[in-house]
DNA sequence: CGGTATACCTTTAGCTACGAGGTATAGCTT
DNA sequence: AAGCTATACCTCGTAGCTAAAGGTATACCG
């Protein structure tokens, strides 16, 4: 199935996004761009998957969206809130800790305990 | 809902258990609580997940199970195959992967593209 | 005028982690 | 003897989330 970037995927998306939009306000389509970029490819994730995201995210407070026109298209910006802010530093953190814990063991010089 | 551990879960069950099983065979309930000291507390997860994920990866040729009576319990032992240590490291190879590449959109000096 | 790029969106499918619950034995404590 | 805790296995239902596919519409280039 889904073979673009399988496992080790949930949550990750939404991380992505608030760290984009941490640093400036960004639409959709350029999101979705940026995210390739900013992983060096590593990472790909459709609209299919951004936009339920980032329709989420606003439901949630997270996120302020302006529709904005620009050359007679019509975008849609995402600006993060104090909201957004928070629950960033916090799904962080939690990245922090799976990362680690699951590096720990990982690593060859961890034995498994009898 | 259920928030142990939250996000950034998908996969990882079974790159735990593999990583253990590459090690030594064991039996499930040893794993769990295995998982939970291999990680420094960082990752808990319950019968009702490896379990599950044992029979998968039993079912799919990774692991072979063979049950073995001690002081009056039966414990099943797996024991990993060719086909698992070459999954193992598919998904270890993926987990850099994802792990580098998220990493390097989390880190500060990277700036989001214009 | 047709194709490609931009830009938005929804629906459906499917995986899988997780909690709750269920069985059974062994051993310790009261 | 009764009851609790630990060991050891297991299943079912829910719900969250990713992902692919498909759908609309405008702008621009040849």
């Amino acid at each position: 199935m889904g073979q673009t970037n399988p496992p080790f995927m949930s949550g990750i998306p939404e991380l992505l996004l608030l760290r984009l939009l941490a640093q400036r306000d960004m639409y959709g389509y350029e999101l979705v761009r940026s995210i390739r970029l900013v992983t060096g490819e590593a990472i790909t994730l459709g609209e299919g998957v951004i936009y339920p995201v980032l329709h989420a995210l606003e439901r949630s407070g997270a996120l302020k969206a302006t529709r904005k026109a620009v050359d007679g298209r019509t975008r849609v910006y995402y600006r993060m809130t104090a909201a957004g802010r928070k629950r960033f530093s916090r799904l962080q953190g939690e990245w922090q800790r799976i990362q680690s814990g699951l590096n720990m063991a990982l690593d060859p010089e961890t034995d498994v305990p009898t």
